[in-house]
DNA sequence: CCAAAAGTGTTGCGGTTACACCCATGA
DNA sequence: TCATGGGTGTAACCGCAACACTTTTGG
């Protein structure tokens, strides 16, 4: 390196760190605001789908009800931040989890500004029973969930129609299932969340062409009539053969 | 009110006072983070899909191209705040626009901590060429963008995808478009946003059959060849007859 | 009269819907 | 043996894809 090389290589050092400390400086001046994520955590029991609120622990909110949430901490990536309420409330990890959407209404906290991004999370309610630490937690039938505190209620009924429309393009709701499912037990599911009613041999017929389930050879015991078979889906298969597109329609 | 009644109604108020200040001060203590919009202003030019970019002015982005976004302001809610940024920025009004995701990495911001929401805008070229007041904006073709600043290459990409599934199932796409426009022109927009070749006659019955083009009688005046027939799209009559229900598909 | 794009119908295929009967199991 | 839901096939219909020629205009 000669000299004169050194020297602008100097240069363009001062130059980076003064540019640097322009930009710390100027991201200084910026107003601040202090952010939470709210989880809307879907489960699927006695044929509904239910979400996981807990008792507001605010005076102001007594008796109402919350999303699960909490404030991002410093450095903290949003998702892992949404990650990080599901661990510590419900003890689950690998769920699924997807954010929604961001709410910012000047006054929707009442202790001042405080915006919050919505993520939707599905998991299944046998497997999560045995975790649940908080005995304020509980599940709420979602079309009669009520008193909520914040803006919650909206929140939950802008995830409860994001997954509605999610769940015709993208098999996330099989979270909502134990991992070896009935057929009947899949259509329960459909049929809870959309809130319609299919026919039973065109929602096989349409399953099965899909192709992803996989036959377990197991069969149902806990059923007090002849027991359907037991399948898995085929996760794999399916992040491999997705469809990429459906046509114009609307 | 009785005398007893009238005590419990100031105690009541004292509570509330009590449990609203509680709230404020529990707020007081989050952390706190600067929150900014980002606009991706799409337009449709010369049969390509484009976006509307600026020329960082920061030193250390010395040369690269930003996303236009700007601070919330406190009290501003963030959708008020993007239509804000697209005011001041192109002088436009009414544009078509929504909330897509929020960008949270904690270093993507080299000045510090900066959590972005970004917004997505479509908008009619010819009517905004009348109006921008920056030469440091420049519409850039979306399939070549690149030299970007912050990780705005991956919410244009983000955006980018989003657009494409959403034509899919909406209209806002004709947002592109000016009022008037003829089917060849409507087929390019799809054709070159989706990327993808569509059949000529498929197309004007798809469209013609979904029953939202009116007719103005007029013709294309600026072509070098048969001019064809000018539609509007009949939004009004699209949002009263949306589609519900398209089926599992996945 | 030539180039360039507008405008227009039909056919075949595949997927969706609608629909009814027999089977296996537990009580 | 009865009640309950599991499991299965077919026919009509509809929407989508593929495909070519004539018409209109400007140059």
């Amino acid at each position: 390196m000669s000299s004169a090389e050194a020297i602008s290589g100097i240069k363009k050092q001062e130059d980076t760190n003064n540019a640097l400390e322009q930009v710390q400086q100027l991201v200084e001046t910026y107003p601040r605001v202090p952010i939470t994520v709210d989880c809307v955590i879907f489960g699927f029991d006695n044929n509904e789908l239910k979400v996981l609120l807990i008792r507001s622990d605010l005076e102001m909110f007594d008796g109402k009800w919350t999303l699960l949430g909490d404030f991002a901490h410093d450095d903290e990536e949003l998702d892992d931040a949404a990650y990080r309420v599901l661990r510590e409330r419900t003890g689950m990890r690998d769920v699924y989890l997807e954010q929604v959407k961001t709410f910012s209404k000047p006054h929707r906290h009442p202790g001042g500004r405080v915006i919050t991004v919505a993520y939707c999370s599905l998991l299944n309610t046998e497997h999560h029973a045995l975790n649940i630490l908080d005995n304020e937690l509980h599940w709420h039938t979602v079309k009669t969930a009520c008193n909520m505190a914040f803006d919650h209620k909206e929140i939950l009924d802008v995830c409860y129609k994001w997954l509605q429309k999610r769940m015709l393009e993208h098999p996330l709701g099989l979270n909502l299932l134990p991992e070896k499912f009935s057929l009947r037990e899949l259509q329960n599911l459909y049929e809870a969340i959309l809130d319609i009613k299919l026919d039973r041999r065109n929602f096989r017929k349409k399953f099965f062409s899909m192709d992803f389930l996989i036959d377990t050879g197991e069969y149902e015991d806990d059923v007090h009539h002849r027991p359907g078979r037991l399948y898995r889906f085929d996760f794999d298969k399916y992040s491999q053969n997705k469809k990429k597109w459906t046509g114009i329609e609307f």
